[in-house]
DNA sequence: GGCTCAAATGACCGTTGGGTCATTTTTCTG
DNA sequence: CAGAAAAATGACCCAACGGTCATTTGAGCC
């Protein structure tokens, strides 16, 4: 295939994924047809098929590229924090996150609020799942080898700070005017490293 | 309508609403159907719109049933709690939820897992989720009042270990032999109130 | 046993939506 | 510009599914 062939196929699956994206920010994945995309790309179903193999190729990959991106941008943060504390670098990878989503509502509901959207879906999501989870994880061994953590379930560490994150994201997205990123990140950050607990005495 | 004939009608429904549970724990509650709920429940499908009006009512009440015993629960467990410090209570009410879902593996499916399955899921949803979040908001005022905790957005706090809990039972489901449910209670509770740093500096 | 009526049934209907392919339009080439 | 090759089109096919309703079943009663 030519060079320019390849151009132009990358072309159109790029508009019609993105055309997906917009889709099914507004109906949510389930609910996206494959007449709905191909309108919104203004190209004709028949031509879909041209560049996809099927419905669930397209939301795949549409939604693996969106998530790709993110873990990118997370990494980037992660790394140029290296030297930092724990604290730090946790704070600048939720900043980012946030910031992510403030910037992408309209993917945030394909991401988090879709559900299962086809049979195996659990298997492909779960790789990239997998992938943020061992970013965290290893930022908690960084953290750990400094000595700003103490010994813990690094596994299970990550899995919570994911969960509570996925979770104020999904808050952030309902409120108008959600605090700046940073703010929220700064709590997490606090919460995770140090706790709720009042500073003056030994609870528990 | 005599007693019995309610007693006849409340056994068809529960029976249904096993049926579903059932069949949307395998399948997922998207992919459920109406032909399957019947054909797990031993009834024709006509048999099945004698007791509830749509499919989105079918399984809008087996959720919602299984959602209010949970909270229920937990509910229990708080009350059970009262006097007892922060950490404890939020210690019990965390083993409750743990146990409860090693004891429906099949309703975890459902209820986390699943996305939005009808118009105006989220509404409905989020309803039994705020109570869930006021729930724990409470519980997080207690604490509060009692010295427990230092100052901080409760609100928030709610969201970040309701969502860190509920990806531990995600990660338990997928475990074939997770730990005991009140080891990963204990280890959330810490993470949440002492926080995961070390104790030797005061970090950041 | 026969009668009545509510409960149960499952064949059927209309719609939706994924996927196909004969036909048309565009682009390339000599 | 002709004609071939590639790209695009959208009418069409078919399976799946929610929901209906004329018919059948059987429980209770005399």
């Amino acid at each position: 295939m030519s060079t320019k062939a390849r151009l132009v196929e990358e072309f159109r699956c790029g508009t019609i994924r993105a055309a997906a994206m917009r889709v099914a920010g507004r109906k949510g994945l389930e609910k996206t047809t494959v007449d709905d995309i191909a309108r919104e790309a203004g190209v004709a179903k028949g031509t879909v098929y041209l560049y996809f193999r099927s419905r669930d190729e397209i939301l795949e990959k549409t939604v693996g590229a969106a998530v790709d991106d993110l873990l990118e941008h997370i990494q980037e943060a992660l790394d140029a924090a290296r030297g930092a504390s724990f604290a730090e670098a946790l704070g600048s990878a939720l900043t980012v996150q946030f910031a992510y989503f403030d910037e992408h509502r309209d993917f945030f509901r394909v991401y988090f609020a879709s559900g299962e959207y086809s049979e195996d879906r659990r298997l492909r999501q779960s790789r990239r799942y997998r992938r943020h989870i061992d970013q965290l994880v290893a930022l908690i061994r960084r953290g750990r080898r400094r000595g700003d953590l103490r010994r813990l379930d690094a596994e299970r560490a990550a899995i919570s700070i994911a969960g509570a994150a996925r979770d104020l994201i999904l808050r952030r997205i309902h409120e108008e005017k959600p605090p700046p990123p940073a703010a929220d990140a700064r709590f997490l950050t606090d919460l995770v490293s140090q706790g709720l607990a009042s500073r003056r005495k030994e609870a528990r």
